[in-house]
DNA sequence: TGTACATCAGTGAACGCGCGTTCACTGATGTAC
DNA sequence: TGTACATCAGTGAACGCGCGTTCACTGATGTAC
């Protein structure tokens, strides 16, 4: 029984979690402009006087929701950008890694995606500069690998930057999908634009 | 003098007109699930009850909101596909239609953008199906020029859905911009996005 | 180990407030003759 | 044209309600000796 936390303390802890986690469920159908904090602390079971021993306002609350799904986004970049493969599969092996992660994450992305162009202007600010982080990691990795010789700075990110919105577009279409044979449609139409990109990629300089 | 319309029709006409503007005004800042029946009439200059007689409740104002919005946004996607050109010169072009669009239809792009993902399902559903459309538009266009030879229904259809999600991010990137040195680079990027996309066309068959 | 005091996460009651919606109304516009 | 009645867009007051936030509290956990 070490105790290197105290029992108070990881109580605390774990009111704090069902807060976010209360939050992050009753985002997926709604706004956080339209959340409520009564809402937030019935749907943990808690009374809404406790709120106040975690968050100051649930703009706080939201900024936490923001930094844990960018954390999980993080981890999803770096995963395809370890990969190591021919062209062609890596395509194949991004999509699936994308697909997996609105599978696992649904919840983080449909929030990131809800709130990328709400209303509440810190988080927006957040997940702006974060995805130009992603943009960032992704241009260095495409920096390094041989079909970018011969490539200005500018265009290896404007590539990047092409890439990122793609992902995004591919994650909200799949959040959105109707079933089994709908999310293999927007992989398959999600491919063939990555493969149409690469085919352009290979061919820049002949213009 | 004609008053084929009638006074009373007219004045009523700009009530609701007044209804609609505010609400515009007040989806700039903030979501449609955060707003108030109060805060539309208040801004509008109407007592709250006099609300009613044009709109059942603000879902019902937002629908015609998204309604207006596409209808600006179709004069767009047709007037890009109306141009002739060459390749280079219609790309330019094209970039050139969305930052106007931007500027001179701020507000309504900014709804949109907020609303796509937003926390009310009838308004996201009915900009889903609209952009659907645009794809569709799209890809008649596409396939009819001499370029998609040889190219399958559903690659066409592809195609035209990459095209459109990139006019969308395009659109979101001006909405954003810090300034004009920004709007230029943002224009700068989207044009050489386009370019990559018509070379990878272009060198398609030789994959 | 036991005891006495301190801390503090979570409670339940209370507050004032703005909300959505309804209602009977008023007065300008429309219509019939 | 003038008159008498009908229509109905917009008003202002009223309602009940759930909201965010505060407060003094309680009782389990932590700490000092």
């Amino acid at each position: 029984m070490s105790h290197t936390v105290g029992v108070r303390q990881a109580q605390k802890q774990q009111s704090r979690r069902a807060l976010l986690d209360a939050g992050l469920r009753l985002l997926e159908h709604q706004n956080l402009s339209g959340l409520g904090v009564r809402e937030v602390t019935r749907e943990a079971g808690m009374s809404p006087a406790g709120f106040y021993r975690h968050f100051r306002d649930l703009a706080e609350l939201g900024v936490v929701l923001v930094e844990e799904s960018l954390a999980s986004l993080h981890g999803l970049v770096r995963g395809a950008l370890a990969e190591q493969a021919e062209a062609g599969e890596l395509i194949d092996r991004t999509v699936e890694l994308i697909a997996g992660h609105v599978r696992e994450r649904r919840a983080y992305v449909r929030f990131l995606a809800r709130e990328r162009h709400g209303g509440v202007q810190p988080v927006r600010a957040a997940i702006a500069a974060e995805l130009a982080r992603f943009a960032d990691e992704v241009a260095e990795a495409l920096g390094a690998q041989p079909e970018s010789e011969g490539w200005s700075a500018a265009d290896v990110r404007m590539l990047a930057e092409l890439y990122v919105d793609h992902m995004v577009a591919t994650a909200v279409a799949f959040l959105d999908a109707a079933g089994p044979a709908d999310r293999a449609r927007i992989a398959a139409t999600a491919r063939t634009q990555l493969r149409l990109i690469s085919v352009g990629r290979r061919h820049w300089r002949e213009g």
